[in-house]
RNA sequence: GCGGGUGUGGUGGAAUUGGCAGACACGCCAGAUUUAGGUUCUGGUGGGCGACCGUGCAGGUUCAAGUCCUGUCACCCGCACCA
């Protein structure tokens, strides 16, 4: 039994606070149970278990870098952490893994600047990380860590990718691509966004390389369609949708005058069509080459292609207020609504790499056609009414002029479709639909990746490694440094690259490249559900059991990419029957930033960075855990604050010392009902990722304990229930302090009366014409005339009515009174 | 430009979804304890002397608006010459 010291109202107060500092020794007892948990293997989940429900509860693993962690990556585990701990009292078999994403440039970059071998380096920040992550506490089932760079784990990245080739969604291709001179890598366009080079920040340039692509513009409907399946925030859905970028118009083929040729185009108004008045291709389109002996000024076209090679796709877009272009003299196209001719101008304002890197142009209602017009004086046709198409392109609704078949149509809908039935019926276009979304460049001239299992032979052509031969091993060399012209380090490696064709046996060679960084992270939560299988990726019936996802927290930063891949490759094994749903997560959460304490991006530039270890060093884990929840809105970025880091430290130290003012004698009522109240809200607070009003509840409990002076031996077992997922490590303590049995991590979830939430008698608002004038107590159940006759009664409201009749009253039961006078 | 979001005390943030604005915490003030400081405990703390005024700003709906509607401003995050 714990031995109850129950301090009378005034206390010695030097010998509370030796017991404080007592109670709550985080250095003595976070490492104590963390050991503890460990030893006893309570955070494993079982497979199969069919006598509980499962709970898959995901946080996106970290790459293992060699800053070791950072207070965000303890945020984005902590929501997880808490409900994994809360569903595990709730009854439930949780899996709550951890991994590590550890392929990738900086790791690599770090090799090569201090000649380390990544695989060293690696191994090495896995074990920084495991450690940092074990003193804080996380509940993570260690016996499925996975590892991306593990062969183990890289075979079966190796097996999905040539089950991808088997099904005809991987191809390679000649391509312009973005090229970061300084790391002498591809990247993809993600990892180039805003012409910065993802990981070192110089400027990309495009290149001519042969790259590997996934078709993941084949899944764009999909991963489209799906989000309607799955419980994201709307933000989130809204970010997928946008960067699949759908959009539906129509194809129409222009044909070149004096020739048999198309020049086919793709637009969202092909109801416009009778605005055309000239047309504007990529300059990288075929067209140019293909007319060069026909096009009269050629030098001038050649040097604005030169132009164009020379700004990257970063500077070409950035360039939106002043149009250029030059007109492709000899030849013209026709416009095939009309046949009129018009001319055919390259700009780079037109994208090869969208629709068909040709449109037709309509000045008049459109702003970049517009401008274009003004500044080579084309002409303007207006052909739909309602805008000034003398000062601007108008973009909105109105009657169709100037259009033959389609004049009088009055909506855009009826419009289109009327113009698309046309054209199909002439075979001079089509309906049609774009993405935004582009095929996935899928490979590195790198050594840090999963190498690619294919031979290139000299009469069998592409041929993949045939499964048995997985997993397709990284050398292990000694320079891991790409070639100056930007070769991965292993088309030095003679021994592995000189291979047998599977095919035909003769000599050939292998693929020197290697996959991206994206690849591990597409499927390492399937991984996590059998992490030690070698006969497949993951056994079905582990797979059957705990996917998909039940709930999976990660950054904002991962929403477009990893998400949209990850989402790529599931309903890809989905299709071709090895997983038991397409969507992989059925529930999506994203944490906030944590700024520095100025209020800015914590950044090592700025020296605002909070370093979590030095938190847990100097106030322990479970304040830490329970400050970083606390903070406010999860969702929302919020400033760290030293001060409220102490505030949740007392307030853990609070906790410490009300075990002692545990007294039986005379249940209170009145705490009993705030005990069930606060069951009720932590319990739903919680569910609702609303950890700070979680908190705030039980900072509240305990000054209500505070004030009563003592509380029941049960209260007290509740409150650390309700506490443990946020400060698993003092509740123990206290539990153990307390004579439970077991691990309080074990013990039941607590449950809450209804009836016990409910006040008999409750305080509600007094106004008179909408303005609060006092306050009354009246019975829960009290009827109208009860109220309104309790509410008169008050001195100052009386006063109030006094000064007229009464027109009107309110009673909204159980909240407020409101006199209306006159 | 398009899409998403935010705007509440000195600060971080609450508000059962239309019903007592500012929970909880920080900070600050005062008192107790202490030789003192820190710690701890107790109390106070939106503004205004007041009637009253207060949720970015201006209107509106309503008995009642932080919450709903219309307009507007500011900031943040995505995407961006996407045809």
């Amino acid at each position: 039994m714990v031995k109850s010291i129950i301090y009378p109202r005034k206390v010695s107060i030097t010998r509370r606070r030796l017991d404080v500092a007592m109670k709550h020794d985080f250095k003595k007892i976070e490492p104590k149970w963390q050991k503890k948990w460990e030893e006893a293997g309570i955070f494993r989940a079982v497979d199969g278990d069919k006598s509980r429900k499962k709970f898959y509860g995901l946080i996106e693993f970290p790459y293992p870098s060699g800053a070791g962690m950072h207070v965000g990556h303890i945020k984005a585990y902590s929501s997880m952490e808490v409900l994994a701990r809360k569903r595990r009292m709730e009854g439930y078999n949780v899996l709550f893994p951890i991994g590590f994403d550890a392929f990738g440039l900086p790791t690599e970059n770090y090799a090569i600047k201090t000649s380390t071998h990544p695989r060293i380096i690696t191994d090495q920040n896995i074990a920084r990380f495991s450690e940092q992550l074990k003193k804080v506490g996380f509940s993570f089932d260690w016996s499925r860590t996975v590892d991306t760079t593990d062969e183990d784990f890289y075979h079966w990245t190796q097996w999905i990718f040539l089950k991808m080739f088997d099904a005809g969604l991987v191809f390679q291709d000649k391509a312009l691509v973005n090229y970061c001179p300084s790391c002498k890598v591809v990247l993809s366009n993600e990892d180039s966004q805003g012409g910065k080079c993802d990981i070192c920040h110089s400027d990309v340039v495009q290149r001519s390389k042969t790259v590997w692509y996934l078709k993941i513009t084949e899944y764009a409907d999909k991963l489209l369609s799906g989000l309607d399946t799955v419980d994201y925030p709307e933000n989130i859905k809204q970010q997928q949708v946008n960067w699949i970028g759908k959009s539906t118009g129509a194809f129409v083929d222009f044909k070149i005058a004096g020739a048999e040729d198309q020049l086919q185009i793709y637009t969202t108004r092909p109801d416009t069509l009778f605005g055309v008045t000239f047309m504007v291709i990529a300059p990288e389109h075929p067209l140019i080459d293909q007319y060069a002996a026909k096009i009269r000024n050629m030098d001038a076209v050649e040097a604005y292609r030169q132009e164009c090679v020379k700004k990257t796709e970063f500077e070409r877009t950035q360039l939106v207020k002043e149009k250029t272009g030059v007109r492709l003299e000899g030849i013209e196209a026709v416009n095939p609504v009309n046949g009129v001719n018009i001319p055919i101008f390259i700009a780079d304002y037109v994208m090869m790499g969208y629709g068909t890197g040709a449109i037709m142009a309509v000045p008049a209602h459109d702003q970049r056609d517009y401008d274009f017009a003004k500044k080579f004086d084309i002409d303007i046709i207006e052909v739909i009414k309602g805008g000034d198409i003398d000062k601007e392109a108008y973009t909105g609704d109105g009657e169709m002029i100037n259009s033959g078949f389609l004049n009088g149509y009055t909506n855009k809908k009826d419009s289109i479709a009327r113009m698309i039935k046309e054209l199909t019926e002439k075979g001079i276009g089509s309906a049609g639909i774009q993405f935004k979304m582009k095929d996935w460049a899928f490979n590195r001239q790198r050594y840090w990746g999963e190498p690619i299992p294919i031979v290139h032979c000299p009469s069998c052509g592409i041929v993949p490694v045939p499964y048995e031969e997985l997993p397709l091993r990284l050398p292990k060399i000694e320079n891991f440094a790409p070639g100056e012209e930007g070769e991965s380090p292993l088309a030095k490696i003679d021994s592995f690259v000189n291979c047998k064709c599977p095919k035909c046996g003769k000599d050939a060679k292998r693929e020197t490249d290697t996959m991206p960084q994206w690849a591990g992270s597409s499927w390492y939560f399937i991984r996590y559900v059998d992490p030690h299988n070698h006969e497949c990726f993951a056994d079905r019936e582990k797979i059957d059991y705990w996917m998909p996802v039940d709930w999976y927290n990660g950054g904002m930063e991962h929403v477009t990419r990893h998400m949209i891949y990850s989402r790529f490759w599931h309903h890809f094994l989905y299709d071709i029957g090895e997983v038991n749903t397409p969507e992989p997560y059925a529930k999506r959460s994203a944490q906030g930033l944590i700024l520095g304490a100025d209020g800015e991006k914590m950044s090592k530039s700025r020296g605002n960075v909070i370093d979590p270890l030095e938190i847990v060093e100097e106030y322990g884990a479970d304040t830490l855990r329970t400050y970083i929840l606390f903070m406010g809105d999860y969702a929302a970025a919020s400033p760290w604050n030293d001060s409220s880091v102490k505030g949740c430290k007392r307030f853990l130290e609070r906790v410490a010392v009300m075990a002692d003012m545990i007294d039986d004698s005379e249940p209170s009522a009145e705490l009993e009902s705030k005990f069930h109240k606060a069951i009720k809200k932590v319990s739903s607070d919680i569910e609702e990722t609303k950890f700070n009003t979680a908190i705030a509840t039980l900072m509240a409990l305990v000054n209500d304990v505070y004030q009563a002076g003592k509380l029941t031996r049960d209260e007290m077992i509740i409150f650390i229930k309700l506490l443990n997922p946020f400060a698993p490590h003092l509740c123990e303590e206290i539990y153990e302090a307390m004579g439970g049995e077991g691990f309080l991590s074990q013990q039941a979830w607590p449950a809450y009366d209804e009836e016990k939430t409910k006040d008999a008698v409750i305080e509600i608002g007094v106004q008179v014409n909408g303005k609060l004038r006092g306050t009354v107590k009246i019975a829960a159940e009290a009827t109208k005339e009860e109220a309104l006759q309790t509410a008169k009664g008050d001195a100052k409201v009386a006063e109030f009515l006094s000064q007229g009749s009464i027109v009107k009253e309110i009673y909204v039961p159980g909240k407020i009174v409101n006199f209306v006078v006159k």
